[in-house]
RNA sequence: GCGAGAGUGGCGGAACUGGUAGACGCACUGGAUUUAGGUUCCAGCGCCGCAAGGCGUGGGGGUUCGAGUCCCUUCUCUCGCACCA
């Protein structure tokens, strides 16, 4: 055995051998249950980050851990190819985004490989080969047909100067981030997919998804956004607008009707139309709402604003006018694009009544409170459910009892009835853009929108094409768009919008388990590998409503299409982990022209006081101060990235793995510490050492029983307690910075055992044979190298996890806390048999619990088995 | 603005079900080894205090024998908001 622990070669020896034996193929096997591991496919932008590293750690974790348990594990990985980063790298670069997109590949995937991940390399694909799309573009036609997918125009970005419709990401303070013209809102055709006609299902399955994370779940209820309410309907008339109607309008709060005193639509509202036709104020007021992005977030930290349109409808139940405003928080998008407004009882609608003078009705009262008219508004935009008052024969009945009379009586007059609103919205998936899954369809004058059919497919992307950041550049090429119609035969010309790259993303985990099917989307071996879901999905949190939604969406299209036969797959992932982002401390300095420079913390030296704090940075490459900032996510724009290739060139791959499984839980955040790294090397030289230090001392078979010392026994006792705690760590907390803990802790204790005789020696090889093991998920390289160097027997492919010795659990004596009133004073041995009585006996007759009591019994007792007993004395009291 | 999280020593974090706050690691201090630097090993290390003891989990309040953990309130930071992936 080598003496001294050398990364590189270790790995490169070990990583041979993995790929000799073929140890990550995975093939369907009956014998074994399945264990179908997944992470998040990468973009394919250039080299690997961080947050990949941490990522693809997990999943490796994960799955080397359920290989050691007996799993027959699948672990893929692919590339989500299609994307906009390749287009600007075209029009900066002069580069075709099919070269530049495969060139990524190549690196990433030779940095995941030195990485030593245990992935099945001949289940790979990208998303933009056709052989992926078609099946994509296959399933699109089938839903076309069954009026899932369904076209209608849609409101985009609009770059009035580069003619071109831009992403929310490229609308920077309302401009266009290339041309720097202000942005316009625009609405053009778009296909749509029908995800709100499976809202409820998508609901309801989250309640089954026990192995997701409960925020997740939480966050895509709200995002589906279930409200039950009511429609209601306020009548018009020539009079008041000029022709009969009636403006619809959902609440969730019809028991406020008698206190709405203005109704408001959005700016793209018709009625907002037909009011600024004749009048220039509200089409210059129409006007600035179409200006800026269409970014939900911007337009809702927009001031409140608003114009009367000079309209005025009745209110559904008592018949009196109310004005009709345009508002540009009213959003069209969201039910019918108009709002009752309740100013005494909604926030926004106080706001916006108390800018513009109108009316504010108090209409609910709170069930404590005594309501007068003299003391109204009491509590203004009180939005809580109460009592109706001032609301005529409503008055006194609760939130329940007013919805359901107010809504009895819209319904008698035909002006509104009780439904239910979802928040979501039908998925848009038509994009003005390039590299992306063309869309299958011909538009034929005489046919109309024709799907393209099956014997044609796949739409092939062309892959020579010229980007320049305008206008789209497939509209710009006859070669591709002249076609012939496929009904009628007739020129026609085909669709060059191309498909929301979160179509590809959506259902790239069920083609891993056929990816060599020419004939078929999918095929039976989804069955296998999906029986009960993916056992394991491990992505960003980042992720957790839109992907995840489109995918669970997807999943159940494909069930509905038959695509999975018998096998029923009505949720795709069982379990998820959402990981956290990976920060780094940020440095900077202040250029002359008022600039900021963002330097590398690579590049960075921190000068600490004598107790370790942090007192001044200084450049490397120049000597020179830099300010230091705060902690941040690793990003080009602070400059604050650490490249992982560098700490592989330095550490190896498992001193990398070490460290970001090490650093913190995987749902948190991970710093980026330098130290940290060196830490995490550190103790792998150590572990090195450890085990050269044993075996030079000649084999020794494992301890399997026989007398042994008090403290040889205490030590098998925490060994076997780390293997319980361990595997819980990986198996149900997902928790490997603690499991790491776990062995150092152990092997901290094995060192401090002075004892060299051959019970000691056996015990030793026991200890270092499971500490190896427990480590192996995380830094496979070194733990495989120092185990066939331990136990030179045993050379098989697949390890396996270790056993606990549940007779090394036992114990004779335990020892319990001592607490008075709920402080530590002590502690207390007691046989691992005494009851209670007898624990609270040996409590009260303790020297501290004497000088507590001062001879008096305890006015109260409290014994947690196992843990501690707590004494409450006569003087104590609350 | 809306929705979801997070906040614990000098630092990253641990404390899983309301039951010993600070495991493990880093940094720092002292000592040993070494020609020296580095490495390695040993010891110390929340704050105040000579000590006894007291204080301590962003701030304020509450429930409890007992609160980092539960409730109310407030501040700060992070993620998502439908065309970034």
């Amino acid at each position: 055995m080598q003496e001294k622990y050398d990364p590189q070669e270790v790995e490169r020896a070990i990583q041979a051998r993995w790929e000799d034996t073929g140890a990550a193929h995975a093939v369907e096997d009956m014998g074994k249950p399945k264990y179908y591991c997944l992470s998040m496919f990468p973009y394919p932008s250039g080299k690997l980050h961080m947050g990949h590293v941490r990522n693809y750690t997990i999943s490796d974790v994960l799955a080397r851990f359920h290989a050691m348990r007996g799993f027959n594990v699948m672990q893929p990985m692919g590339w989500d190819a299609f994307g906009m980063p390749a287009e600007n790298a075209a029009i900066q670069n002069r580069v075709p985004p099919a070269k530049w997109t495969y060139a990524n590949i190549e690196t990433m995937k030779s940095q995941l490989k030195r990485l030593g991940f245990a992935i099945d390399w001949d289940r790979e694909f990208a998303t933009c080969e056709p052989d992926y799309y078609r099946w994509e573009q296959w399933l699109f036609t089938r839903l076309f047909e069954k009026g899932i997918v369904y076209k209608r125009s849609g409101v985009v970005n609009w770059d009035p100067v580069d003619q071109t419709v831009l992403a929310n990401e490229q609308v920077i303070d309302g401009c266009g981030w290339r041309s720097g013209a202000p942005i316009e809102k625009r609405e053009i055709p778009m296909y749509y997919m029908r995800i709100t006609a499976y809202a409820d299902e998508l609901l309801d399955g989250l309640d089954k998804l026990e192995g997701w994370p409960e925020q997740v779940r939480l966050m895509q209820r709200n995002w589906i956004g279930k409200s039950f309410g009511c429609e209601v309907a306020f009548p018009y008339d020539t009079a008041t607008v000029g022709l009969e109607g009636v403006l619809k309008v959902f609440t969730t709060r019809p028991d406020t009707l008698m206190g709405a005193t203005y109704v408001a639509v959005a700016a793209e509202h018709p009625l907002a139309a037909r009011a600024a036709a004749v009048d220039p104020a509200l089409r210059e007021f129409i006007g600035e709402c179409k200006r800026g992005g269409v970014a939900e977030a911007d337009m809702a930290t927009v001031e409140k604003k608003g114009l009367p349109t000079g309209f005025f409808v009745r209110h559904p139940l008592n018949g009196e006018k109310l004005p009709v405003w345009v508002a540009n928080y009213v959003l069209m998008a969201y039910g019918e694009g108009a709002v009752m407004a309740v100013p005494a009882h909604d926030e926004r609608d106080f706001a916006f009544a108390e800018k513009y003078g109108i009316e504010i009705r108090t209409v609910i009262a709170s069930r404590t409170g005594v309501y007068t008219e003299a003391v109204a508004p009491w509590i203004p935009a009180y939005a809580e459910h109460g009592v109706c008052v001032n609301s005529g024969k409503y008055d006194g009945l609760g939130f329940e009892d007013a919805c359901d009379a107010i809504a009895a009586d819209l319904a008698t007059k035909g002006l509104g009835e009780r439904r239910t609103q979802f928040r979501l919205r039908d998925w848009g998936i038509s994009r003005q853009r390039y590299w992306g899954c063309p869309i299958p369809i011909v538009h034929c004058e005489t046919c109309g929108d024709v799907p393209v059919p099956d014997e044609q497919l796949p739409v092939v992307l062309p892959e020579n094409v010229e980007v320049t950041g305008s206008g789209s550049p497939l509209a710009r090429m006859p070669e591709f768009y002249e076609c012939a119609c496929p009904k009628c035969g007739k020129p026609a010309r085909r669709e060059t919008d191309t498909m929301d790259t979160f179509v590809e993303s959506s259902w790239y985990f069920l083609r891993y388990c056929c990816p060599d099917n020419g004939g078929a989307m999918v095929d039976d071996r989804v069955a296998h590998w999906c029986e009960g879901g993916i056992d394991q999905y491990v992505g960003g949190i980042e992720h957790a409503i839109l992907h995840l939604l489109y995918s669970r969406f997807w999943t159940k299209l494909m069930r509905d299409i038959g695509l999975f036969g018998d096998f029923r797959l009505d949720e795709p992932f069982a379990h998820l982990l959402t990981q956290g982002m990976v920060v780094a401390p940020t440095f900077y300095r202040k250029m002359p022209d008022g600039k900021t420079e963002w330097i590398n913390p690579s590049d960075v030296n921190l000068e600490c006081d004598a107790r370790g704090r942090p007192v001044a940075a200084k450049r490397l490459s120049d000597g020179q101060p830099v300010c230091i900032g705060g902690i941040e996510k690793m990003s080009k724009s602070r400059n604050n990235g650490v490249d992982p290739q560098t700490l592989i060139d330095k550490y190896g791959a498992d001193t990398a793995r070490l460290f970001v499984m090490f650093a913190s839980a995987p749902d948190q955040s991970l710093e980026w510490s330098d130290a940290g790294v060196e830490g995490a090397y550190r103790f792998l030289k150590r572990l090195w050492r450890v085990v050269h230090e044993h075996v030079s001392k000649g084999r020794i078979l494992a301890y399997s029983g026989g007398a042994i010392t008090q403290e040889l026994k205490e030590f098998r006792h925490q060994l076997h307690q780390t293997i319980g705690k361990v595997a819980d760590d990986y198996g149900r907390r997902k928790q490997f910075n603690t499991a790491i803990a776990a062995v150092m802790e152990l092997l901290n204790a094995c060192a401090r055992i002075n004892d060299d005789g051959k019970t000691a020696r056996a015990v030793r090889q026991e200890a270092l044979e499971a500490a190896i093991l427990m480590l192996y998920p995380i830094v496979p390289h070194i733990c495989e190298t120092l185990f066939i160097e331990i136990r030179p027997g045993k050379t098989s492919g697949c390890l396996s996890f270790p056993d606990i010795d549940t007779a090394a659990l036992a114990r004779d004596e335990i020892e319990l806390v001592l607490q008075v009133n709920g402080k530590l004073r002590g502690y207390l041995r007691v046989p691992a048999s005494a009851d209670k009585s007898a624990i609270e006996e040996a409590a009260v007759s303790t020297e501290v619990a004497q000088r507590y009591l001062n001879g008096k019994p305890p006015r109260k007792l409290i014994v947690v088995p196992g843990r501690l007993v707590n004494i409450v004395p006569q003087a104590f009291s609350t």
